[in-house]
DNA sequence: GACATAAGATGATGTATATCATCCTATACA
DNA sequence: TGTATAGGATGATATACATCATCTTATGTC
């Protein structure tokens, strides 16, 4: 192997990271494979040593942005009790903070209606890391059995997902500002109280 | 003028109506002009005398999408009390049916996280068509004050969006039941009970 | 019944973009 | 130090698409 493994796993990477990024920020049609590699000072056509179709990198971009996305939510906050943690949660979701990124923000919220139009390989990604996903937080929510958990987890994030949507399709200031606020009331009151 | 007034406009509005249900089916970029003329028997050229741009169609389309979901969630249920009315619209909205046919359906679940990606005009006609919609389904919300029916409104429509776009994006049958069961069960318990 | 006019058709233009075949060259290894 | 090899670069291909200029033709008006 000429350049070693290494040289080339972080190239991947770098692609990946930048992928995902534009994928949220710009949808899975905004940009270009030159384009994007162009911002990496690398050449459209080297793309394909490393991944076999844009429909590809998709899929990994959504996978990884869960994954990243799960991490930015629940760092810092492993000491406290539970509710507390979803508080947390819940509070950085729906801040201003991640209403003006979307880009590195939750991928649900900056891609879940473009997702049913996707081709069956990237929703098989999709399905499994929204299912690693609930499989890590489930726990922080109130509910006895891991069913009814479950439920809340579904109800409180596909929630907060379209709060994050619509704010960011409204235009107006104010109604973005109300609208993040009244969501982020409503489902501390509703999930954070045992 | 040659062809009647009647036949231009009843081109335009035939244009407008499989416009607004291919957006919502396909997404904003997910047709050509020339397909979608072509489906109505008529050339890509022609087109141009009925709008000046995909995107102003785009406007357009979306605005009318609101009205007709609008029209679709509360006809027939005008005599009931304003909670059974909300209860009927929840139950619409997160049916199996909605869930189905997402190019006859809110155009929020189908677009939201497009929308945010649009050019101005798209946006300002959205918060245009969503403010009349808010206005015209808040009654029906509990609450005192008209802000705090306008906060409830906010939560259950941006929640519901959010949970049939994620219903939509899971391939699973049995998570996505259950997600759109969860949520019914939620939302009309928090909403429909005074 | 002739004709002016506008709805609609046709064809062209320019641009964007995924993907592939092929070339170049830095570097791991002998 | 030479050489084979694979990561990356270059250029080509094919396709899709919005938009516009121009042509056709059906029809309202006289």
């Amino acid at each position: 192997m000429r350049y070693s493994q290494e040289h080339k796993l972080e190239t991947r990477r770098r692609i990946l990271y930048e992928a995902s990024r534009r994928f949220r920020g710009q949808g899975s049609e905004g940009f270009s494979i030159a384009d994007l590699m162009h911002d990496l000072k690398l050449t459209h056509g080297g793309f394909y040593r490393h991944f076999n179709s844009k429909e590809q990198l998709f899929a990994e971009a959504l996978a990884s942005a869960m994954q990243e996305s799960h991490a930015k939510l629940t760092t810092g906050s492993d000491a406290k009790a539970p509710a507390a943690q979803l508080r947390v949660i819940i509070e950085r979701y729906l801040s201003p903070r991640h209403w003006a990124n979307p880009a590195e923000g939750c991928p649900l919220a900056a891609l879940a209606s473009e997702i049913p139009r996707q081709p069956r390989a990237v929703r098989a990604a999709f399905d499994q890391a929204l299912k690693t996903y609930m499989d890590e937080i489930e726990r922080l929510l109130p509910g006895k059995t891991r069913r009814e958990r479950q439920r809340n987890f579904f109800v409180l994030f596909s929630g907060m997902a379209g709060t994050l949507s619509l704010a960011r399709a409204v235009s107006e200031e104010q109604t973005r500002a109300r609208l993040l606020h009244a969501a982020k009331e409503f489902y501390i009151q509703a999930f954070c109280q045992d």
